[in-house]
RNA sequence: GGGCGGUUACCCAAGUGGACAAAGGGGACUGACUGUAAAUCAGUUGGCGAACGCCUUCGGAGGUUCGAAUCCUCCACCGCCCA
């Protein structure tokens, strides 16, 4: 039950408790756990946040349970109101066929792919009657929603609350009957759609009542929002080991606590023991930090490239020195810094880039260039912004 | 179904005929300081233009007016109260 948050210790205790039981009949029957836990592909990448629920899952596949992945395609159409102060916008089906298609396959970086089960719950959900809705919400008052400390939130603030919002749960908890779950892994703020909706709706279809695994939530870079691509502050799977490790480096010193519980692979033991190093002013918050971005990007890019990321960093950033890779841009005839800027795509409008210049943000070589209008100076490395980097250059016999 | 209130830039929000590309806050961006942290300070934050300036934007479509985010009509959406 390590790195599980409840914000209720009965509830902990009793899930503790099950979970336990669960698990010793698992070993004298010899039937694994059938585990969970479910995506909406609402974007098109998954981020760090995603994953402590999927390393929870690759725990269980390592004791050799059975693990499903679940695609949201279904619930994705509505979209989870949960943690949300407004209303999702609904997506088509075709946003999410085409985002639930790499889904899988970036999921596959921290789950064993040989052992897990892909499943969408439109397989189910798509198949339910008007019926089936009703006798399902036969199970719960209105009440119950209305308690939901998001729905309580917009309903005291005079912001909508759609119906449809309401399935979503029941949507949820079906999956849980459909696939007569053992377990269901899940963030706090899927605690009412695992707890209530998923184990009374089984109970009420005869089913033994799941165990919901409740883990943490993970902030953004920005250190206090979860992190989420709406947001703008998330740290995405499918990039790059430089990128990752730069962007670990940028959250504030006061969420490293979070990220060492919920996203490395360190014991408890072994962060007590680093965070009692910082505390002792032994170890710089900034080493740490390092050791934390070495650390995460060494799970998903391995141990070289994650070595190789922070040699990048602290050479650019620490030493203030150039990246070593970084786009080419050939020169083209009679064209001004803003003519560049804009050609490699660095500055969003010419506007933009003149305010950048103005504001001495551009610079070739490490000098700052004073004339947007000016004719480019010639070859060098452009810098745009802090971290922008172009390397300029003369074209090449017939340019394109 | 009825009554009232609302819809402003990335978000919140002011503005209720001209001085409005639109106050203020948040966010974001740039610079200084740093540890690509926090805090702080200075600045920027629709587009085009060398520039006087021009163009697009205040839910949508029309209209009144020399002039509309602001007034009128219709439409769409949201909230509250009543049924």
């Amino acid at each position: 039950m390590q790195g599980t948050e409840y914000g209720d210790e009965e509830l902990k205790q009793a899930m503790a408790r099950e979970l336990r039981e669960r698990l010793i009949e698992s070993e004298k029957t010899g039937r694994p756990l059938r585990v969970y836990c479910g995506y909406d592909p609402t974007s098109t990448d998954l981020h760090l946040g995603h994953t402590i629920t999927m390393r929870k899952l690759r725990q269980f596949q390592d004791l050799g349970h059975e693990v499903t992945f679940l695609i949201g395609s279904y619930t994705a159409l509505v979209g989870d109101p949960s943690d949300k102060n407004k209303a999702r916008p609904v997506l088509t089906e075709e946003q999410v066929a085409e985002n639930a298609r790499t889904y899988a396959e970036q999921a596959f970086r921290v789950l064993d792919r040989e052992k897990t089960i892909i499943r969408y719950n439109g397989e189910w959900l798509s198949k339910l009657t008007l019926l089936d809705l009703i006798r399902m919400g036969q199970h719960f008052t209105v009440q119950q929603f209305l308690a939901r400390e998001n729905f309580a939130k917009r309903l005291k603030a005079g912001e909508p609350i759609f119906l449809h919002e309401t399935y979503y749960a029941l949507m949820q908890g079906y999956d849980a009957v459909a696939m007569q779950t053992d377990v269901q892994v899940g963030g706090t703020d899927q605690l009412f759609n695992i707890i209530v909706a998923g184990r009374k709706l089984q109970e009420a279809m005869g089913q033994r009542p799941q165990v919901g695994i409740i883990v943490g939530i993970l902030p953004g870079t920005d250190g206090v929002k979860r992190m989420s691509k709406s947001t703008g502050n998330v740290i995405p799977i499918n990039t790059t080991a430089e990128d990752m490790y730069g962007k670990v480096m940028s959250i504030p010193d006061f969420v490293m606590g979070k990220y060492f519980r919920l996203v490395t692979r360190w014991t408890p033991a072994q962060i007590a023991a680093l965070e009692a190093q910082v505390e002792s002013g032994e170890l710089h918050p900034r080493d740490a930090k390092m050791k934390l971005a070495r650390e995460i990007t060494s799970i998903f890019y391995g141990d070289e490239a994650a070595e190789a990321a922070e040699r990048a960093f602290v050479r650019l950033f620490q030493k203030g020195e150039v990246p070593e890779d970084m786009p080419t841009y050939s020169l083209q005839e009679g064209q001004t810094v803003l003519d560049v800027l804009m050609a490699t795509g660095t500055v969003g409008s010419r506007s933009e880039g003149r305010r950048l210049v103005a504001q001495r943000g551009v610079r070739l070589d490490g000098k700052p260039l004073e004339d947007p209008l000016a004719p480019f100076p010639g070859p060098g490395v452009l810098r745009v912004g802090k971290r922008k980097f172009v390397r300029v250059v003369r074209p090449s016999g017939n340019h394109t």
